[in-house]
DNA sequence: GTCAAATAGTTTGATGTAGAAATATTATCG
DNA sequence: CGATAATATTTCTACATCAAACTATTTGAC
C-alpha cells in the first residue's frame, strides 16, 4: 500500500503495517455493519448487552471498563438502553454512589435473537483465514496490543 | 482471552481472533491518543490534512473516500478545518456541484509540525514487532481486510 | 467526629459519525 | 428540447465520544 512518505526503511515498514491494520479493521467493521448483524442496536449498545449477558450484572463503572469506553458516555448509552427496556438501573443500598445495571428479560431475549447471526457473520468473514493464520494474527495482535512495558 | 461463549471450535477460534484484533487496535489507538501526537487536531482532521498533504487538492467527495468516512460528516470536518484556516474551499467553475479542498499555508505548516512526532510514536509502538512479524501482520490484515470476493 | 480526599455517576460542550431527505447542478435519453 | 436520472454537497436527526466541571456519597487521616 502506498504511503507517499519518504522515510527510513523502519518508518516505511511501520507506516505500511499501520495502514494495513487500520484499513483491515475499518473495512471489516464496515462490512459487518452493512450486514446489520446487530439488529437495530448500535455497536455500543450491543457491547453493553453482551457484557451483561456473559458476565452478569455490573456497576456502571465496570461496564465502562469492560466496553473500553469513558464513563461520561456510558451514562448516555445506558440511558438509551433503559429507555428501550433492555436494562434496568438499581442503586446499591449499601454504597449509594453505586448503580448496578441489570439485563432485563427483554434485553436477554433481544441479545439471544441477535447473537447467533452476529457470530455466523464473524465466522464467515474470518473464514478467509486458515486456523493457523488466525492463530498467528491473534498472537501478533496480542503482542502489539499489549504494548511495551515501561 | 476468554470469550465466555460455548460454540463450535471454529466459532471459538473466530471470536478469540476477533477480540484480539479489536482490543489490539483499540488499545493501540488509545495509547497513541494519550501521547497526543496529533497536536490539537482530531483524528479526522489529521486524516484530512494528511490526505491533502500527500495527495494534493481534492474534491470533498474524494476526501471522504480517502478517509473512509461518509460524505455527510465530511462537511462538518472541513467546516471546522476551514474555520481554523487549515484548508480552503473552492467551487469548481466548470461543474458547480463540485467543491475543491486545498491545504492552506497554515495547514501545511501545521501538518509538518505534527507529522515527525506522529511517525516517531508509531515506530516506537510497532518496534515491539520484528520486521518479519510486521510483514506477517500486514499480509494477514490485507487478506482479512479485503474480504471474500463474492 | 470532622474535614479533606477519593470515588461513582451526571451534565455540558465540542466534535464526530451515519443515514435519509433535501438542494443544486449537470448529464442523458427519447 | 424537455423530463428524468445521476452526481456533489448540505441539512437534519440521533447517537457516540471525550474532557472537564459538577453533585452526591463514602473513606480516611487527624
Amino acid at each position: 500500500m502506498p504511503t507517499h512518505y519518504s522515510g527510513t526503511r523502519a518508518e516505511m515498514r511501520t507506516l505500511d503495517t499501520f495502514i494495513k491494520l487500520t484499513r483491515c479493521t475499518n473495512s471489516l467493521f464496515a462490512r459487518l455493519s452493512e450486514q446489520n448483524t446487530l439488529g437495530d442496536l448500535t455497536p455500543s449498545q450491543f457491547a453493553v448487552l453482551e457484557a451483561l449477558y456473559h458476565l452478569g450484572s455490573m456497576t456502571q463503572g465496570e461496564v465502562s471498563t469492560k466496553v473500553l469506553k469513558s464513563g461520561s458516555n456510558m451514562t448516555t448509552v445506558i440511558d438509551n438502553l433503559e429507555r428501550d427496556g433492555f436494562v434496568r438501573r438499581e442503586r446499591d443500598a449499601k454504597d449509594r454512589r453505586v448503580i448496578y445495571v441489570h439485563l432485563t428479560g427483554a434485553g436477554k431475549k433481544k441479545l439471544e435473537a441477535i447473537l447467533p447471526g452476529h457470530i455466523a457473520a464473524l465466522v464467515e468473514e474470518f473464514s478467509i483465514l486458515s486456523a493457523s493464520e488466525m492463530e498467528m494474527l491473534g498472537n501478533l495482535c496480542k503482542k502489539l496490543g499489549k504494548g511495551k512495558i515501561k
